[in-house]
DNA sequence: CTTGACCCTCCAGTGACTGGAACCCCCATA
DNA sequence: TATGGGGGTTCCAGTCACTGGAGGGTCAAG
């Protein structure tokens, strides 16, 4: 399969699955044209690939799991350590986000939006202590 | 005041504000040495920057912050149209964030974390809809 | 034979820094 | 006077995960 209808299957820009080959994600074969063969095992790992990302793991988490993935020996522990680690980190930034976001739609309120110069936002970020 | 200074009053780094300084974003003076020498202003300003990067705002929001702030004419509409706008962002990040946390911890609750090689989290990756 | 859709490689840029090399400046001590 | 240490300086490269674009090759249809 191109590379084009290999993007439409897995849902990734073909310049994003080019990236993945040149980072040793993926390994498709060659026409003799030169034109990227993805065989079926090769667009299953980039939805995988799509999917493990879009569920915000890092590329060499990504890495990880794929190698993870492919061993059937792997024990599920391993898999479970690096799903857990990043939950751990989505949680974290969920939390400072919404320490942003409460900061931050206090001194929408607080905030005249008219057209008089004085506004409490650039006054609080002066004196707010920083995060 | 040396940059060292003014990194601990400020509470960024160095190599931030010099970078701040490359971009524009400050414009210290230089004593003969060569030695960046920030007026007290200059220090209020990187005060300015650091919490308002501590909310987020990118370099460009604050260097539309920073104008505002030193305009004395400008309307508090202008500032609140920048925090309104970033206020949405951070919301539909949290979203998201939320519901990768909430995939992603369905994931982790059903894998028994073991030695055995089936493990629902990679068994889930492949099949689940992208996102 | 041409058109247009596809494919290729390679280089540069993004945002907001961060690390490191190689060097200069200043002060205190032996 | 040397020297050591703790500042400071510039510039280049790297981070992460792509993305855009130039400049060109390939292929199927009309």
């Amino acid at each position: 399969m191109n590379i084009g209808d290999v993007a439409k299957q897995a849902g990734l820009p073909a310049k994003t699955i080019r990236y993945y080959e040149d980072i040793g994600l993926v390994k498709p074969l060659r026409d003799p044209n030169g034109y990227r063969a993805f065989r079926p095992s090769d667009v299953h790992k980039l939805v995988f690939l799509g999917r493990s990302r879009a569920l915000g793991f890092t590329i060499e988490d990504c890495r990880a799991l794929l190698a993870l993935w492919e061993d059937q020996d792997r024990a599920s522990a391993d898999v479970r350590a690096i799903a857990k680690d990043h939950l751990a980190q989505i949680e974290t930034k969920i939390a400072d986000l919404e320490a942003m976001r409460n900061t931050l739609s206090d001194l929408v309120r607080d905030c005249a939006g008219d057209s008089r110069p004085d506004c409490p936002i650039l006054q609080k970020l002066e004196d707010f202590p920083t995060g």
